[in-house]
DNA sequence: TTAATATATAACGATTTACTTATATACGTA
DNA sequence: TACGTATATAAGTAAATCGTTATATATTAA
């Protein structure tokens, strides 16, 4: 059941920022683990320009948050974000991409950002 | 509780179509009401063309189905869909849009294809 | 058959999008 | 301090998007 809803302007401007492969694909992958944009410029195989736009987009929204630590910073979901039970939701309905991960921990990459 | 996921990609190109407001709310009017063309022509001030391409491109990813009613084509939810269920979970988060309809009808605006 | 109405398609233009490369900023360490 | 690594920002570009107007198609009715 649904405790709220979302204005529908800005539920098509989430659904707008959902609808890119690349950005969806990071959400769900933050879904599950916190992430550093060099491990998502590794799993994407794009730049990191191209990475860190996307997920300023995602944080400009509010769907994503940021925290420091150290030389890195770590990329988490906003889980007090009015859009999060959308966004959950949406999720809810994808297969987990986790074997992104695995692949980057088998090539030895995932141990850059911890 | 799911019952089963849809592919990554294919979800993202059904979030890109829900995430422009006029396709966003036609879905949702569409999910209580099934509508004509000039229905969402009146309620969205819009030109013929435009309404008849968005509901092109719903109808194309099988979100919408058509169904022809003497010279009017009567749009309806595609209840079939693989991607229903995110469908229908996304409307889920949205207010009610019928007081598009209300207004429309209290135009008389409504009875154009019925 | 002709006219009127409802809808679809075609062609086009302004804006947005999603990358790219180049450069700036921030932090950790020698 | 100076250098290396991680990330962000700026600027530019090709392609996609969303509207428009003009025109074609399909149905109904005179």
């Amino acid at each position: 059941m649904i405790e709220s809803t979302v204005e529908i302007g800005k539920a098509a401007s989430i659904l707008k920022l959902l609808g890119d492969k690349t950005r969806l694909t990071m959400v769900k992958l933050l879904n599950n683990h916190d992430c550093c944009v060099c491990e998502f410029v590794e799993i994407f195989k794009m730049s990191q320009p191209a990475i860190s736009q996307h997920l300023r987009k995602l944080k400009d929204a509010g769907v994503v948050r940021e925290n420091r630590r150290g030389q890195w910073i770590i990329y988490s979901l906003n889980q007090e974000s009015d859009y999060y039970p959308l966004v959950q939701n949406v999720l809810d309905h994808l297969p987990s991409q986790d074997y992104l991960l695995t692949e980057l921990e088998e090539q030895g990459l995932r141990i850059s950002c911890e």
